[in-house]
RNA sequence: GGAGGUGUGGCCGAGUGGUCGAAGGCAGUGGUCUUGAAAACCACCGACCGAAAGGUCCGAGGGUUCGAAUCCCUCCGCCUCCGCCA
């Protein structure tokens, strides 16, 4: 969230934000937030002057007792039970006033950074580069959806009739192809770009899913857990975004040990509410589908040279893998709540003739690190106590599988119906890089 | 699922309802000593809120009390045994 401090301190500047990002119905939240941030500071000053009132009290009674002088320990008790009265009403107040406000700027998105263009919607995305030619076909591109069929590998009436729409059954070529992206992902991260590979449970708590910013607002997005899971509710992962950033909640991590790197492959589970009738047909939009996630956890000062970092990693994939994209910078109307700076990634789809989002490559400054309380002492100079602050985190996909198979299908398709693909993957699909229909 | 135990500062580990934010040890930081290092010795050494005064925090949340790390309740975590299971 962003610093209750700064909203209190310059709520103009944060409504400014909510502005650009075409949210100035959010204005009354912040004015709010002002209110309250007022209320609690004089409740806290005259909480803590009574409650400085028992404790010096309390001992006077303590003493009084054992020095026999029972009755002016009686009156002593009878001003402190007053003091007692009055903290409950504060306390109770405040435990109010603390729980709205909190409410509020949870509910509050993250600031912008200065170089989000500012746009209504992802027309206004800024395309910052272009990567690849999109291939030739001297035939009319199928879809994978056809290709997966022809080649009996992808199986949508198998998974209709285990969940329904927006599931798939991957048999075959298409379950090692599957597999094989997996690794090759996780090994390209963990032996070349320095990352630690983490596996985590797919089934979090409320509070990790606030932590990161996709609750209070966002519950419809998520399957959720029937009845309580140890003591809480609970919610199948939607990227591993979330267990992986919480890894290190309510902890100070030392400066010298930043920045973490960390990749995790996990399935993720979207509800996809609000999208009926998009992407209906085929893996672009599923219920459950396979990433690599890649999370940074640093400081301020290098969140910026992090975020091009890992820009750069989740590139270097596609690269690899010769698939054509392209990169844009999504404008203020599009970039999601907890963002501050946002890079997508869209691969060339020809069945679409459009460039589809694969990857999604955020830094979020401290936004999630307040929410969870994740934080760094900075290096320090001698004697000099240096206060904790607020990490900066950011993540980005590398990449999303089941959309990276459907591009390698359809850019690697071929006229007889055979899909060719990419010599980096040889070793991890025993070396048959062309995947034939099963009669040819 | 059944039974029992346990949860204190970075780590280990004392702790009685009253002056305990918490003995002691280790680690860490600064210093004395030393050519240097080690050892020894001395000092410092948790976090949060607050401009400050001061306040809060002994797994979490409630309760009893003038006063709770210490008593009571609920929850969570961890450990052991049995059962079940991949």
């Amino acid at each position: 969230m962003i610093d209750p401090r700064l909203v209190a301190d310059d709520p103009d500047r944060v409504k400014d934000h909510l502005s650009r990002r075409q949210q100035p119905d959010l204005h009354p939240i912040v004015d709010e937030i002002v209110d309250l941030s007022t209320r609690r500071a004089a409740l806290l000053t005259e909480q803590s002057e009574l409650r400085n009132q028992r404790n010096v009290l309390s001992k006077q009674i303590g003493e009084l007792y054992k020095q026999g002088l029972r009755d002016e320990a009686e009156g002593l008790k009878a001003t402190v039970q007053q003091g007692n009265e009055r903290i409950s009403s504060i306390e109770a107040e405040l435990a109010q006033v603390v729980s709205t406000r909190d409410d509020l700027l949870l509910q509050l998105p993250n600031l912008l950074d200065d170089d989000v263009p500012t746009g209504a919607s992802e027309a206004d995305n800024q395309i910052l580069r272009v990567w690849g030619e999109p291939p030739r076909f001297d035939f009319a591109p199928q879809s994978h959806v056809e290709i997966g069929a022809r080649l009996g590998i992808l199986d949508f009436e198998a998974s209709a009739k285990l969940t329904g729409a927006r599931f798939a059954v991957l048999r075959a070529q298409a379950a090692r192809l599957e597999r094989a992206l997996i690794n090759f992902f996780l090994d390209v991260a963990t032996q070349e770009h320095g990352y630690t590979e983490v596996m985590t449970p797919y089934i979090v708590h409320r509070r990790i899913l606030e932590g990161t910013g996709q609750l209070p607002k966002f519950e419809g997005d998520l399957f959720k857990l029937h009845g309580e899971l140890n003591g809480s509710d609970a919610f199948l992962i939607p990227t591993a975004e979330v267990p992986v950033t919480n890894l290190h909640r309510d902890e100070i991590l030392e400066e010298e040990a930043l920045p973490l790197q960390y990749a995790a492959f996990t399935p993720c589970f979207r509800a996809e509410a609000g999208s009926a009738g998009r992407d209906v047909r085929g893996m672009i939009r599923q219920h459950q589908f396979h990433k690599v996630e890649l999370v940074w956890i640093t400081t301020p000062e290098h969140s910026a040279q992090a975020h091009q970092t890992l820009l750069g990693h989740a590139e270097t994939l596609l690269q690899r893998l010769a698939l054509p994209y392209r990169v844009s910078l999504l404008c203020s109307g599009d970039i999601s709540f907890a963002a501050q700076r946002c890079y997508d990634l869209e691969v060339w789809l020809p069945s679409q003739n459009a460039y589809r989002e694969i990857s999604s490559v955020s830094c979020f400054g401290e936004f999630q690190a307040q929410r969870m309380a994740l934080r760094y002492r900075p290096d320090q100079e001698a004697n000099r106590k240096a206060k904790p602050r607020p990490a900066h985190t950011l993540n980005g996909s590398g990449l999303a599988v089941g959309r990276t198979l459907v591009a390698l299908l359809e850019n690697g398709q071929r006229a007889d119906g055979s899909v060719e693909l990419p010599e980096v993957l040889g070793p991890y699909m025993g070396g048959e890089l062309v995947l034939r229909p099963p009669s040819a």
